[in-house]
DNA sequence: ACATGCCTGACACATTGTTGGTAAGGTTGT
DNA sequence: ACAACCTTACCAACAATGTGTCAGGCATGT
């Protein structure tokens, strides 16, 4: 038997089986079946998962995060969303100095602030 | 006193006062200070407050995604290491010159030759 | 000065994510 | 045939998120 079952992959790899599980329902690493169905972990599976806990211990990540990054790369659309938004950045753009850009915020305020009608508050 | 204060804030952008602090915690929008320290929302921060709520219901963040991509726009690094992580599809791993690989291989061909497995699949 | 509003913390609660375990049923090797 | 193992699905326990609210202490406007 080339490949390992999963309760062998993990073993070897530090994993549970049920995270083995888990992970492969996040999308982050989808092993080969057998016929009937078995997963079967060869050795570029094995390399994966164990760089994937490295990856997560060296740099404090979790399944999750890993999981957004995947999806990030599966939609551009959404990476190009959150460029978009990051890059409407409420710091200064590097032209201007610190005074310069209070005086330019507050001049904007002036003219185009308050979309909404009153600012009434009712006491929560 | 052009700015809004925190409550005008959450007024207008549809946040509560509470969750702009919160998103302010979590690094994702920082809003200029008063003298006392009271948190001052120009038009910049309003604008990104606002289009923060559209970024996260229009494709289904949260906020910790979002706190999640400004870790990656901060720490190269990090991106690099899930670049490598992706990169490293199990199709072709690294290069393992192992006899193991070739037989998982074959394996894996001879598993795949078979028929549909005899388990209730249920096309779903 | 007083009423109101902001600040930081902290506690609380619902929701969700993470992880383990267990049950019912098919598969595999001896 | 049988023991051992896999699969999916579900329940449970615990941690993390998201959000409200309240308390004690300054700040601000009238």
């Amino acid at each position: 038997m080339a490949a390992l079952t999963i309760h062998e992959a993990a073993q070897t790899t530090g994993w549970s089986a049920r995270m083995l599980r888990y992970i492969e329902q996040l999308g982050l690493i989808e092993s080969p079946r057998s016929a009937a169905g078995y997963r079967l972990y060869g050795p570029a599976q094995l390399q994966r998962l164990r760089t994937l806990k490295e990856l997560l211990d060296g740099h404090g990540l979790e399944l999750g995060d890993v999981g957004f990054a995947l999806r990030l790369r599966k939609e551009p659309a959404l990476t190009e969303a959150l460029d978009e938004w990051f890059e409407a950045t409420p710091r200064k753009p590097v032209e201007i100095p610190d005074a310069d850009w209070l005086a330019f915020e507050q001049d904007k305020h002036k003219s185009l602030l308050t979309p909404v009608p009153t600012t009434t508050r009712s006491t929560a």
